[in-house]
DNA sequence: TATAATAAATGTAAAAAATACATTCATTAT
DNA sequence: ATAATGAATGTATTTTTTACATTTATTATA
């Protein structure tokens, strides 16, 4: 739970639904978390995930948009359900069991001043600082969900802008799998799966040859799920 | 959610968390499901999934052994949280959003006496009845996820008699995967793994020749686990 | 305008894993 | 003694994964 609305520990007399929202982004090569420091008490000023109770009338999903909204300015973000962490003392004070989900979203696309009025900041995923409560083990639980759906679906592409690169697909995954890729391999196995489409342009940010511009195929990919087929990328 | 405690739908002014457990059992080269017919009103009489509110003072784990325990006399089940149902619409009436955890008995093992006083029944998977709400969602769900986890862990083994013999084990497998599979090549891959132990006892109950029987080695699998091994069974 | 520098792009051979497939074995019942 | 039954076993082929070094396109600068 994040959004505490007052400032006062009360007694556990009733049960609390919360969202909480593991924000990963890929910037410069490497993998992060956004992060959100506590306004409210008790824990103010403390790193935490940011969060809110789920309304009456609302959806599951719909309020870990609300939150992302709230928070970024992004809509339509691609996020799936983590887990729900129900501790009965996970929360001192309220009994409160959280639905975690994680967003991936591109880092170049989020409304920057929105990020700052939260006091919010990205931390690369091997550097980050203590969060409150449970919050932590959340964060570690969704980058192994994230490893292991890496491997079996595309998702890697939602944190990339929608033009990349293949070296700057390679760099996420190897940012994901936390180890080095052979880079024919990598290039071999990915254009072998038929869901990126070359486009006519370079980028030439990094090198002075430029690297040809790719996009994802949501229909191929589609077709593909569809024939069954496992999706192993690297 | 499953366990109304009056017959009256009410107002939406209050959040109710419930779980549900998925229940799937073993039997005769079938892979069943537990499912319920409900005591109460609303939908009294209908074929649903057991569930029950989670307490205040309760773990969201320790609310689905609750419930295993009280409906089939089994403890220490294999457990494990699946997702969290929160449409806003999805229990007319209530607002409540319901924790599905899906569990893998022994059907030998199980207290059928207390089975039965529940009103449940085991159904063979591909011949489910209607259940209640968005339980058959939930089911499905499961199923996917149990076709997806068996193939990288060794959860196979939770369904079985702790004495098993390969040809059981195989057609567990192919109960999950609902496809055939090749003893020669199951066996050998499962032998690879290193994880079960063959006894010097032999089941006759199905050839005159018998089976021998093996036991599941939690100790290799643990080691197998860390050295970051993948454990693809078929 | 030639050259140096840089990251992008490419192919092949070897190793490992997955698959397809048919016969013999141990035991019981007749 | 023999017929019947499911259990157990090995090998060759195909597919997938891995390891590894050179050339290419472009820009900056000498």
């Amino acid at each position: 739970m994040t959004q505490i609305t007052n400032d006062l520990y009360q007694v556990k007399e009733k049960m609390y639904v919360a969202t909480d929202c593991i924000i990963f982004g890929f910037h410069q090569g490497k993998l992060k978390l956004l992060v959100f420091k506590r306004k409210l008490e008790p824990l103010q000023g403390e790193w935490s995930l940011i969060g809110s109770f789920v309304q009456l009338d609302e959806d599951l999903e719909v309020a870990g948009q609300r939150v992302l909204k709230e928070t970024t300015g992004l809509e339509d973000v691609f996020m799936q359900q983590l887990k729900t962490y129900g501790r009965k003392d996970r929360d001192p004070g309220y009994r409160c069991i959280s639905i975690a989900q994680y967003a991936l979203i591109r880092i170049d696309e989020y409304d920057e001043k929105l990020v700052e009025e939260h006091g919010a900041r990205w931390y690369e995923i091997d550097d980050l600082p203590v969060l409150i409560l449970d919050h932590n083990e959340m964060v570690q639980d969704a980058l192994l969900q994230l490893k292991h759906n890496a491997r079996y679906k595309p998702i890697g592409f939602e944190l990339l802008p929608e033009k990349f690169t293949i070296p700057q697909l390679q760099s996420l995954y190897e940012a994901i799998y936390q180890r080095e890729l052979d880079a024919r391999n990598f290039r071999k196995k990915v254009l072998s799966l038929n869901v990126i489409e070359k486009l006519d342009e370079k980028d030439k940010t990094t090198s002075k040859r430029g690297a040809f511009l790719y996009k994802f195929n949501y229909d191929n990919y589609q077709k593909l799920l569809k024939s069954g087929y496992n999706f192993e990328i690297a």
